[in-house]
DNA sequence: TAAATAACGTTACGTAGCGTTTTATAAATA
DNA sequence: TATTTATAAAACGCTACGTAACGTTATTTA
């Protein structure tokens, strides 16, 4: 709504597309420590103020550029089982970040300003998004009775998520579809002797 | 050993003392984002490439500033229970790092050249090191029959030890001591329904 | 059709910080 | 004393920042 239409010349869609354009293939062949803003005024032909016009600085044009490059992650149908349904989930979440692409998110996540807008728009969507996916896969688990009534919803997302970035951020060990069962098989079963 | 007495001026250790105390106050007091070589050499009283004869670069530098004020974990004594053990572990674990100096550490292991000598320095240090003792915990609860035998270690350690750092990196819910009761006891017991 | 408006690309600017080099001086050994 | 190394200070060339001014171009309004 509010459809006034504004006077004088408006933004060019192309100027737009093509910083984009260009943000995506400085952050592929370059990494985002040369996502300049310069960089991308250059190669996409654009003028540095037109930048700032969209964009406060190269972070959260970096953001913008990252978060387009985000596949939105296919839903995981529901079978039988809903545990089974959550280890297709992390499988697939595992494929979206082991990638360059997966630990340059890690990077923005942790030097973005905590509480910019962009921050939490990126947040959301490339991470927080897949979470409720995985919310509502765990939600009807419970409704199956194939979990726990009393499980601490929150804090067993961040046991399926946790372990993910872990990695991406240490990188002490692979991040490979065997850890996805593997994360899943421990949350499950746990890991007390008790029978 | 190698004795050998070097020729000519030896290095100040003063110097050295006086950036790294310069360095740990612009951290604190600004932030990693304004601890320039510029920043801490003036503060320092110290000529840049005095600092850049320890240092390669500002980022080395702010690592080792940050080691240095990252206190010794106390070790947890054991226990009857060493799942007891390990909550109090994590306890432990979430007081050090729900602060500043916890996010400065997830924005290093971030930002770090993944296969820099610091960066493995760091991570083992800061991250690794208590990560250590979790595993012994973990071994002994393993023994004293607390534990399944056919636990995968090195992924629980990443179920106890990631969650805290995905909420330090997102910031989409608190990181308090009930986060580590809640954390060890879901990992203890499990969230499947199956008795 | 003309005027007003706003985004455009270009150019230039001053600032910050980088990492290096130069200089003269200070502190150690041979 | 001569030599060697580290020091503080200063200046260097460089990259990138973010902003401002310019004339041009596209669009709406009168």
């Amino acid at each position: 709504m509010a459809e006034t239409k504004k006077r004088g010349r408006p933004r060019s869609a192309r100027a737009q597309a093509a910083i984009l354009k260009a943000a995506r293939e400085l952050l592929d062949e370059a990494g985002p420590a040369r996502l300049t803003i310069e960089a991308v005024a250059a190669r996409a032909a654009v003028g540095k103020p037109t930048i700032y016009r969209y964009w406060a600085n190269a972070r959260e044009l970096a953001m913008a550029a990252l978060m387009a490059r985000m596949p939105d992650q296919p839903d995981v149908k529901a079978s039988q089982s809903a545990l089974a349904d959550l280890r297709t989930h992390v499988r697939g979440l595992i494929a979206r970040f082991a990638t360059t692409r997966g630990r340059q998110t890690a990077l923005m996540l942790a030097t973005a300003e905590r509480d910019s807008e962009m921050f939490k728009a990126f947040r959301n969507q490339v991470v927080m998004a897949g979470r409720e996916e995985g919310r509502a896969i765990l939600e009807r688990a419970v409704e199956i009775g194939e979990v726990k009534s009393d499980m601490p919803l929150e804090t067993a997302l961040d046991l399926v998520y946790g372990p993910i970035f872990f990695r991406l951020l240490t990188v002490h060990a692979p991040l490979t579809q065997d850890f996805a069962d593997e994360v899943v098989g421990t949350l499950t079963s746990g890991i007390s002797a008790k029978t």
